[in-house]
DNA sequence: TTCATTTTGGTCAGAAAAAGTCAAATTTTA
DNA sequence: TAAAATTTGACTTTTTCTGACCAAAATGAA
């Protein structure tokens, strides 16, 4: 068995009994499981993203952590489907019609649209090279929609 | 739990039970908290700042205290302060030091805390190279203040 | 008053304690 | 075998903690 689905199945049972919300110190974790620190953050990265429906917080420094947490998936389905749809890029165009269809569904209140809107505007986003804006634009989004289930 | 978070929450308290206005004497809180006293000063450079709303004032000698004012300022007129005050860059801690500020003095929902907080995290920018990373989390971080106000 | 002593707080640099990044090397899978 | 996934470690960045030394205010003696 390998290592990173070690690791990946231990934190999937910790979040099962944690209720969704784990809490873990890194070179702990990857003494543990006897790898490197850095194998950790493969797993996470390739395990636990906002597509599989986890959002990552963590902390460097004395005391630092990384924070995994599961959002519920059977409320806001609707939205949990538009982060799907989001996929890896996102133009500014369609994002403004993905954020005004859920304001239209009351998924969203107007405050919120136009925060987020403003966040994934061309604009705002305008110091980034086109190559990769709409990359990151993806995530942005993926990002503030999870932060809505969370 | 790390000591400067102790502090910090001590203090945090001190201020709501005081009414946003507490006198310390530096070596005693140290002592108290089992820290050196640059300590003290150490959380308080880094969590009780004026952009964070606090004044601090001091006095050496016998008699000495530090004293944290907590100072509260109408709505957009503090908003425009942080817009000011984050520039051309933010790194991410700052970006959540201004936004938990703002959710403290309620110029901000928890909701509207939690979408501004996943748009500027690191974990949503991290498609962006290190050397750009934080004039577009400062540009993404404005245009959401804006929107707020707007 | 003057000035030495004591009592505070202030600064800064370095050590320590985490986590993050990246790309090369290796292993697995298709 | 070629591509994808995993493993590793050298290097970076952030945050906290500590202590040595500095500066200012109060106090008391000459």
């Amino acid at each position: 068995m390998k290592s990173s689905d070690l690791i990946a199945a231990f934190l999937l049972d910790s979040l099962e009994k944690a209720d969704g919300l784990v809490e873990l110190q890194r070179n702990e974790l990857a003494q543990q499981f006897n790898v490197v620190p850095s194998q950790i953050n493969y797993v996470i990265s390739s395990r636990f993203t906002p597509e599989h429906g986890y959002i990552i917080e963590s902390r460097r420094g004395g005391g630092g952590y990384i924070r995994i947490r599961r959002v519920k998936q059977d409320k806001n389905v609707h939205i949990m489907h538009v982060v799907n749809a989001v996929g890896n890029r996102l133009n500014a165009m369609n994002a403004e019609v993905f954020l005004r269809n859920m304001l239209d569904y009351s998924y969203l209140t107007p405050q919120l649209f136009r925060v987020m809107r403003a966040a994934v505007s061309d604009n705002a986003l305008s110091a980034i090279p086109l190559d990769c804006r709409d990359t990151v634009r993806a995530e942005i989004m993926k990002h503030m929609l999870l932060s809505v289930i969370a």
